[in-house]
DNA sequence: TGCCTTGCCTGAACGACGTTCACGGCTGCG
DNA sequence: CGCAGCCGTGAACGTCGTTCAGGCAAGGCA
């Protein structure tokens, strides 16, 4: 019996070697089963066939896993960026993505909250984004404050939209006829476009008053 | 010696009577001292001299008490409305009511994002918000998303805004010279007016566009 | 007046959580 | 060969949300 068989009739399956990649990585595919709240460090463990305390030797605690499952949800998401096309349409594009990347995860929006890093991708993405603005025309302030306003935006939104919706609620018609007959999800891709495009216009105006 | 001289004898003080309403209260102002993650029902129990399973009278549990906190919060900043003006201006005086309601309590923008309740409060802002827009010439719908896209803009603002300032990181100006370039501190309320007027710059492209 | 229901709270307990710590094997380098 | 380091184990601690049986006071009913 060579030394794999007998490692597999113990109980519990070593599995591969951890490392701090690999806690965070099962960590985000356990987040997709349980959501952010079941994210637990006795969970994580137990998917590793691993004590709760092994983790501590990846990761200082909870708040960094989150941090780490943060940051590596942004460089997968945000790694491959379209840098080219006009400036509005770059814009929007870094937007989608944005929200791409916040839905690729249950609770995705909840984790970047929760995260209190600036991870270098985040920062590269905002130095692109920034050097797109400038070019068109904005000064690094303006162009700062339209990045922080449309990635606010995505975030709300996408907060919102992955938030469990709330009991189902179909208000009075008599005393909300507007709220009614505005139906009732609000929260779809239509809408998301709808005030990325608000945004837009807006700069759009911002920029053509500003020279 | 009367019953209240036996009582401010024992080691607990018996405060008045609990209520729900007392109870939200007091979670609200030991919110402002804690945060969300210090709120307690221990905690808020020791504050209100009683036991900690005596809240569970009055409230079903740490959820619904958020939730509450919640409603408390919105009824209690956009309890009056201003509802004359222009119907930018008014949607931009929504749009501040919000993000002032939000900043109102510690933690206010993660409060109302984990609750889980349409509360009427809210229902009563967007129907009057629709209102206002529909009479400005948008279709129901229309009117919605553009709410929707104020709002989600506000939450994913002051979000940001009241989280704790991530580690100083002044990033590397040769890697980053724009980002470097635009200064440190971008959550401020300048930011919001650009971003608020961006929406509503975009708003008025989109009126005029469908008419 | 006495009883008894109902409202509100106590006190103890349960299980799960994050985190710490002493300990011990395995591995590779001198 | 021996020893240092990495990388786990297992037990424990304190805190959390939540449950539950019990008890005490007040008020309506007999």
């Amino acid at each position: 019996m060579n030394v794999v068989q007998a490692r597999q009739n113990t109980v519990k399956l070593p599995t591969v070697k951890l490392s701090r990649e690999s806690v965070v990585r099962a960590a985000l595919a356990l987040l997709d089963d349980v959501g952010l709240d079941g994210l637990t460090l006795r969970a994580l463990a137990e998917r590793l066939h691993v004590q709760a305390s092994a983790l501590y030797w990846h990761v200082r605690n909870r708040q960094e896993l989150v941090d780490q499952m943060a940051a590596a949800m942004i460089r997968d998401g945000l790694g491959d960026l379209a840098t080219a096309g006009a400036w509005m349409d770059q814009l929007a594009d870094i937007a989608r993505g944005f929200r791409q990347t916040l839905l690729s995860h249950r609770d995705g929006a909840r984790v970047l909250a929760e995260a209190r890093t600036a991870d270098p991708a985040m920062s590269r993405l905002t130095e692109l984004s920034l050097r797109n603005l400038t070019a068109a025309g904005f000064s690094p302030q303006d162009a700062m404050r339209a990045l922080v306003s449309v990635l606010s935006y995505v975030a709300g939104f996408v907060a919102d939209e992955q938030s469990p919706r709330p009991v189902a609620h179909t208000p009075d018609p008599v005393l909300f006829p507007l709220l009614t007959a505005a139906g009732g999800d609000y929260y779809t891709p239509e809408t998301f476009e709808y005030g990325l495009e608000l945004l837009l216009g807006g700069l759009r105006l911002a920029r053509l008053t500003s020279r």
